[in-house]
RNA sequence: CGGGGCGUAGCGCAGCCUGGUAGCGCGUACGGUUCGGGAUCGUAAGGCCGGAGGUUCAAAUCCUCUCGCCCCGACCA
């Protein structure tokens, strides 16, 4: 706990990692490439959960769950799934001693098992539309591997939905999409463009990938959510037809989407700060932390007979943290807090027993100043909404400060050799031109943004005629 | 899979070159003084020196093999 985190213009990965095993958010594991949430970032998680979860179910959707184990031979019926997943995935070739005579793959995402039941489920239009989730952990053999970012193994939840037809399944893929935006505007204080991926960024199988992008604190964009138009793919594989109301035989319509423990990563590089983590109180579990100060006995229960109080008040309404340890001074109870995120932190002292006040230091600006006792309740939720606004606002100025409009390969090339950041370019849609602006910089293209203006241009790379400007930036 | 680094107390490390009683800091436990920004003093507990084999009177240290982890690249939510 003394130690201190690296701060982020030192080392930004080492500044990551150090809030993350000092915040006790999560620790390395025995075993290579998974991790172990740990309670205080389990609770962030949980916040994620229950909130989409909600979300889901407010849009139609139901939960299921499917099995961990999926059996090869489904694995390998839609081309370019096998193609795209294969490679990292991990398989079970002994069960009870014997050899399989199937093997047994751990899912790396669940279509294939789904679409296998779907096909048991869907006979006629009368079946459709099925709207199911599953909160689940897959798993993907990363080569390397970066806390909550990339592990092997990793939680999310999967929606895998079937249509009619193709309007419907992309409304669905869209509105999907939408729901996670304002799950990451609104809780996570996470501004995202919206868009969708270029062929090579899109998922194996996919008719259209779709996306929200966000950019962190060292500029490089991170996915924070896909979803995916599967088109008739899924369903010509694994032969899924139905009756339609025309009495004719057709192959239905897919969509899947998904967010990850990813989340938290994003979380944590969005907002966090050198003392460690921030949280929007939306995502605290717990928002106040109470921390007692006092000199000698008498004192001692003056303030802690006080302090109770405005905990028995602040009860009604919030989730409380009152850290009466006495083997820490206030100086180290303050650091502490602060590393693992709490939105707002109520000091009371002597002085404040005295003017029946509390001193209030909300966690993002690190401000401080004191409050009635009697206006307690209010002026904390008032805090604490201002902050959750704020930090979405502050997270926005950052991303359109770091965007930039850029119009020749030279500068392009240039920019992300230096701080990096976003670029809207022009792009004429051809993947050689999209490979080389990779190659040169390491930058790829995350968005084909929604709301990009009409405009005639020509492509950053090769010159020929482009539509509109595409969003050009190094990632996670 | 390529490059680099490292396995010694819970954590971070020194000791290894030049073999000879295993050490430091932090943390932990107990006691005292402290308490408005990471306190301090005292006492104590805690080790098959990653594993196997070899050399030697003697190996954390030298030799061989092996296992594992971390960081940087290519791949990916």
């Amino acid at each position: 706990m003394a130690d201190k985190i690296t701060p982020r213009h030192v080392d930004y990965s080492r500044w990551y990692t150090d809030v993350v095993i000092q915040g006790k958010l999560a620790d390395y594991s025995p075993v290579k490439g998974a991790m172990v949430i740990r309670p205080t970032g389990y609770a962030i998680w949980e916040k994620i959960q229950q909130n989409l979860d909600r979300m889901f179910k407010e849009t139609g959707h139901e939960n299921a769950y499917f099995p961990l184990l999926i059996p090869e031979s489904f694995m390998k019926k839609e081309a370019e799934h096998v193609e795209g997943f294969s490679p990292e995935c991990a398989i079970v070739t002994i069960g009870g001693g014997q050899e399989l005579e199937e093997k047994l793959y751990i899912r790396p995402t669940s279509e294939t098992i789904i679409w296998a039941m779907y096909k048991k489920w869907i006979m006629s239009y009368r079946d459709l539309p099925i709207l199911i989730n599953q909160w689940a952990n897959v798993l993907r053999w990363e080569m390397r591997t970066r806390l909550f970012l990339r592990t092997s193994e990793f939680l999310w939840q999967e929606g895998h939905t079937a249509h009619e037809t193709s309007e419907e399944a992309e409304k669905e893929a869209l509105k999907m999409l939408n729901v996670y935006k304002t799950f990451a505007e609104e809780y996570l204080a996470i501004p995202v463009i919206l868009g969708k991926k270029s062929e090579s960024e899109k998922f194996a199988g996919a008719l259209h990938t779709y996306c929200i992008e966000a950019m962190m604190q060292d500029r490089k964009a991170l996915q924070a959510g896909t979803t995916h138009n599967l088109g008739q793919n899924f369903a010509k594989a694994f032969d899924v037809q139905f009756q339609n109301r025309d009495g004719e035989l057709t192959y239905v319509w897919a969509t899947s989407w998904g967010v990850s423990t990813r989340l938290i990563g994003a979380l944590i590089m969005a907002h966090s700060d050198d003392r460690g983590l921030v949280l929007p109180p939306r995502m605290a579990q717990k928002p106040i932390v109470i921390v007692p100060i006092w000199r000698g006995d008498e004192e001692k229960s003056a303030v802690l007979n006080f302090a109770e109080k405005v905990l028995t008040e602040l009860k009604t309404k919030y989730k409380v943290i009152f850290d009466s340890r006495e083997q820490f001074k206030p100086g180290y109870k303050f650091a502490d807090w602060e590393l693992q995120g709490i939105p707002i932190r109520l000091e009371i002292g002597p002085r404040d027993v005295e003017n029946k006040q509390a001193v209030l230091v909300r966690r993002d600006t690190m401000k401080k100043q004191s409050v009635d006792v009697d206006e307690i309740l209010d002026k904390v939720g008032t805090e604490l909404e201002n902050m959750q606004i704020e930090m979405l606002e502050k997270a926005k100025t950052f991303r359109d400060e770091n965007t930039h409009e850029i119009d020749e390969y030279r500068k392009l090339t240039k920019f992300f050799g230096g701080k990096g950041g976003f670029v809207k370019s022009h792009w004429c849609g051809s993947p050689e031109c999209e490979e080389k602006v990779k190659s040169d910089t390491k930058a790829t293209i995350r968005s084909i943004p929604f709301n990009r203006k009409k405009e005639e241009g020509k492509c950053i790379v090769c010159g020929e005629i482009s539509e509109g400007r595409v969003i050009f930036a190094k990632a996670y």
